[in-house]
DNA sequence: TTGATATATATCGGATTACAAGATATAATG
DNA sequence: CATTATATCTTGTAATCCGATATATATCAA
């Protein structure tokens, strides 16, 4: 019953929204980022982050571009859009909302613990 | 794309261990205490609930027993268990990380939108 | 040359989870 | 009598994450 990666359910897009709120970048740069500034917590997986962001693009949340560099790889750059902005927005009030009210309920248990 | 529920995802059961921890309830009321510790946020659906107490009772994290009062519908009181006792203790530590990381990531998305 | 590692994208199937919907049943209230 | 609140339970559906696998290039070491 340990799967702590059941958290992350839900909070896909909205990790991915953010990062690319600050700049555009392409999908294994986004991975790499959520991992970095989450301090290793947030491990993505490839199976979760391609099919999330075909899933953004396609509701029209982030937009992609294909860059063909010479001696590199080919790779698909994303960027947010307006659309994408405004569910970031209500995301983060959504996600604001839920941690406050997990907090409220868990509250007690945490506070006993570093007491 | 607007599904909150699913941020519940994966913490049902700390939910669950949380409100057993201060005190036996049985289904109905925990899903209640639940509701309004959240502010009323947090709605616990039965298809939900009742599954979830199964598990945990299969697991030996809380254990169930029958109350047959007069002039009352039959009811299973449930009571965490030390094994649950631990089991919240981790799972609180695993939310506690997992919300600071994902603040880390969209910290800088609601600092603007309050700023 | 060969192997390992990092970069980079992509797909499929399995497992888990939450919920809507519906069934059942009692007590109290209008 | 009808409705509402209480209380438990099951089934099927939809969503999501991840492990596994595949492809492909560049670099570095043995």
């Amino acid at each position: 019953m340990g799967n702590e990666r059941e958290l992350l359910k839900g909070n896909t897009p909205t990790l991915i929204l953010a990062v690319l709120h600050e700049a555009p970048m392409h999908g294994y740069a986004i991975a790499q980022a959520i991992e970095r500034r989450s301090g290793d917590i947030l491990k993505f997986k490839y199976g979760t982050l391609y099919p999330a962001l075909y899933s953004l693009e396609n509701a029209g949340l982030i937009a992609g571009e294909w860059e063909h560099l010479e001696s590199e790889r080919p790779r698909k750059t994303y960027s947010i859009t307006d659309a994408g902005r405004a569910e970031l927005a209500s995301r983060t009030t959504a996600w604001s909302q839920f941690a406050l009210a997990v907090n409220n309920i868990i509250g007690g248990v945490s506070r006993e613990q570093t007491a």
